[in-house]
DNA sequence: ACCCGACAGGTTGTTTTACCAAGTCTGAGC
DNA sequence: GCTCAGACTTGGTAAAACAACCTGTCGGGT
């Protein structure tokens, strides 16, 4: 038997056309070739043409329009757009990578907006990490991540050492929780006393937060982030393709 | 002519399964009839039917495994998701579909933030569109909008009579440009002592702000939107999966 | 009795030919 | 200048065939 095997004529094609846009022979906005030509080109029937048309437009790289053609629109900015959206990155990577220090590590009851966030009967207790991120020297960053005490237990977020691991990575190993999305709030508030304290920041100055509450695949309520950014350093930014 | 058009028959067997699986007739977990059992069943070709359950495995409803069948999966969790970025509905809907009053258009010399998202020289002018969006009866909402001055020629942008149309479409018709994606900033700060007035809100609590620059799909900005948004009646949500 | 391979019949995956419908543009003819 | 026919485009449906894969059953061999 051969190991090797041939990928299908469409997906050949695909892989085709998307070399020739990302190569500039189809620059964005331009027309592709029709159907009929690119059949005539390739030596393929019509329905494995629109198979590999069908897919491109799936993914974003063109655009049909009927009566008219197939336009390009370059490579798709979602795929390789990593979303800096905040707390995915304190998620997924070891605290150790960032600089900063650890400003709290306990059992509290958590704020109204946080309980809900995680479906649970206010003033009851979580669990709370916080760590001041610092950029340049200068603290830029307050994270705080909540989670039921149940989850907390026996993990390493309960310590007061910088975790070696991902937060996302260490709790699927330890607990078996999957991750699988997350609902983001975007609000703007001015800071506290003790906030704009350890931001290092004038307290007429406005706080962006963000709260992101990460569930499983059944939508239930795992951990919440919160961000804290003084919104004269900081503001968010994101890119995504018009419907 | 009859405006009442229907839809294409695989698109019909896609929300028949859709349904048959949420009331629970295939439950998550069993097997789908074989395709030839839905010819049969449906009176249509087997393309038809392929065509059906491709959307289905791509949608995430159910899952295919060559030589044994196809398994439901259930309705996928993101799948009614629908991101409610501001400005989106703007740029989408006609002005006469939102209650609000006009409050500037003419040309002016926007800000730096403005002049650089246009990618236009600062000092230069730029056409400015700005409304008031209630909501209750009162103001909710401050929307500008800016584009070159070529871009808003021969447009009824220009008009003070609120638009009939969406700008999307208005735009496109009229100009041949073509939406593309969208880089979104969001930042927060405090109101200006006209905002504050304009939108009843109060000065000591701060602005959301959200600036989206239109592009087409060789990055050319066509259009920049600002949604202004009082921080104490508003804040951005929005899921995504994690990666 | 047990094991293992061949085989038949089911399934989905891929490709081809053919035809019609619907939207867009151009140019001939009025 | 205007209208409308025709050519070009993509969208959808039908019918057929072959390939690849899974799962049983029916053998023959150990």
């Amino acid at each position: 038997m051969s190991l090797e095997s041939v990928p299908p004529k469409y997906a050949q094609l695909v892989q085709a056309l998307q070399r020739r846009i990302e190569s500039g022979t189809y620059p964005p906005g331009s027309l592709l070739p029709s159907e009929h030509q690119l059949i005539k080109e390739f030596s393929v029937s019509r329905p494995t043409v629109v198979a590999a048309l069908r897919v491109l437009r799936e993914q974003g790289w063109i655009d049909s329009q009927q009566g008219k053609g197939r336009f390009v629109r370059g490579r798709p900015a979602m795929a390789s757009m990593e979303s800096n959206r905040p707390g995915q990155a304190y998620l997924a990577n070891p605290e150790t990578d960032t600089p900063g220090e650890l400003v709290e590590a306990g059992a509290v009851t958590p704020s109204n907006r946080v309980a809900s966030l995680l479906e649970m009967p206010s003033k009851s207790r979580a669990f709370l990490r916080r760590r001041l991120v610092a950029g340049d020297g200068e603290p830029t960053e307050l994270v705080s991540l909540w989670l039921p005490l149940e989850l907390s237990e026996g993990t390493d977020l309960t310590s007061g050492e910088p975790l070696r691991e991902g937060i996302r990575e260490h709790l699927t190993s330890r607990k078996g929780v999957r991750f699988d999305h997350i609902v983001e709030q975007i609000t703007a508030r001015m800071p506290t006393g003790q906030e704009a304290k350890q931001l290092g920041m004038p307290k007429n100055v406005p706080l962006l937060a963000v709260f992101g509450a990460v569930r499983d695949a059944s939508s239930r309520p795992l951990v919440v982030v919160e961000v804290l950014l003084p919104a004269d350093r900081h503001e968010l930014e994101d890119a995504y393709p018009v419907t």
